[in-house]
DNA sequence: GACTATTCGACATTTTTGGTCGATTTATAG
DNA sequence: CTATAAATCGACCAAAAATGTCGAATAGTC
């Protein structure tokens, strides 16, 4: 047994059915190893807790970085982060940083934070860059764009969770993403978007869309 | 503060987002009363869950009761019956069941031998009339199809917690629907079905998809 | 076979949470 | 207005659950 082994279990765990759900034991017995073994290489639940947040940031910024990687101009960039936050969106639970800001504050806080910062560092020359060349509005305030961004995406992330009955959280990022989109862009780099939007839908979403519509075709 | 406002309350917070994460503390804390009072009205915790479950019952019963009220033939009544599960499915979370089963496993066999058993009596003889009349094809087992149905319908029910990233639960379910009822239709009642199914799929759905459909419009 | 490294699961300790009780407040009747 | 009864509060207790520890047992190596 080692180290990594066990994060990466206990990564995929709290991150998709959160944090408070697995006890110590529970986790070494879902790695069928003893609670003896996982404290030889986590001293404590709080350190386990503290190395996973770390590899929830390190992941975000990885994301982050190779969503701007080989995009041509600061369009692609934007929507590339975009796609970036739906993708980690949809990764991790809602649960999983309710149960971090209820149970380990201070990790919480430091996790947010670092997030934030990585959004910020990413967004805010790509926007700035994108005033000047014209393609997205000039009345814009990019700083404060950026935060406000943040916090509706902290928002539509806790509210998502509620409307799986009727909504898939593909779809809600989704239109929070569009909303964003058209918020930002440039009267004339208004076709520049949609064509990208274009390649964006097909790649992701297209085969299930269409599927179903074949499907309730049969319907109507 | 009155028997019958806690019920409710403790009935919206177990079934929306399950048991365990409410503490009498908590529970009481959410009414705005101190524990004292909620042990007033429920000599234990368990007693509460028992109500609760006791609620959901009388919930689900009531459902398929006014499911199958003023409906002129089996096959509206089948799909009556198919819509209240829906609804039902969509209302409880799987939450609910999973610390139900877990921490009150006496309470959790009362109420899903409940459960099984309303829908078993309320779509047994339907489904047998169904037969008599031609509707439903006639190589079907009845008592064996409701069998059959009510472990898919188990199934579908904690799988859909884990789809809710790509689809809403209302898709998940809605597909599973049509799937039992295109699986038990006589072939000559076909179009019948099919015209059932688009009066239930304007009714409910079809706000949101046409809204839909104008929306992606604009992108393609 | 002796020595070391690793693992186990029972046990101790801490935290959490269900449940209780006297003190206090509020309502009601004379 | 006062006396009595009913209802409520939140600090407290006890039980349950979870974290963290330790000696014994096992596996591996020379």
């Amino acid at each position: 047994m080692n180290e990594l082994v066990i994060l990466e279990t206990a990564y995929r765990l709290f991150t998709i059915q959160g944090i408070q759900l697995f006890t110590m034991d529970e986790i070494a017995s879902r790695l069928a190893i003893s609670k003896k073994t996982l404290y030889r290489f986590f001293t404590s639940r709080q350190h386990l807790v503290q190395q996973v947040c770390q590899l929830v940031a390190d992941d975000y910024s990885q994301a982050m970085e190779t969503a701007e990687n080989g995009k041509a101009d600061n369009l692609q960039r934007v929507l590339g982060f975009m796609a970036a936050n739906v993708a980690f969106c949809k990764k991790i639970s809602f649960t999983f940083f309710a149960d971090l800001q209820k149970h380990y504050p201070a990790e919480y806080l430091n996790l947010t934070t670092t997030l934030n910062a990585i959004t910020e560092q990413r967004l805010l020359g790509v926007l700035e860059q994108g005033i000047v060349e014209g393609v997205f509005r000039g009345s814009l305030h990019p700083k404060l764009v950026v935060t406000i961004l943040l916090q509706h995406i902290k928002r539509d992330f806790e509210f998502a969770a509620e409307l799986v009955n009727d909504y898939s959280k593909d779809e809600v990022f989704r239109q929070a993403m569009y909303l964003f989109l058209y918020g930002i862009i440039a009267p004339n780099a208004l076709p520049q978007l949609e064509n990208e939007l274009k390649q964006y839908s097909l790649s992701n979403r297209a085969a299930h869309t269409e599927e179903r519509n074949n499907i309730t075709q049969q319907f109507n």
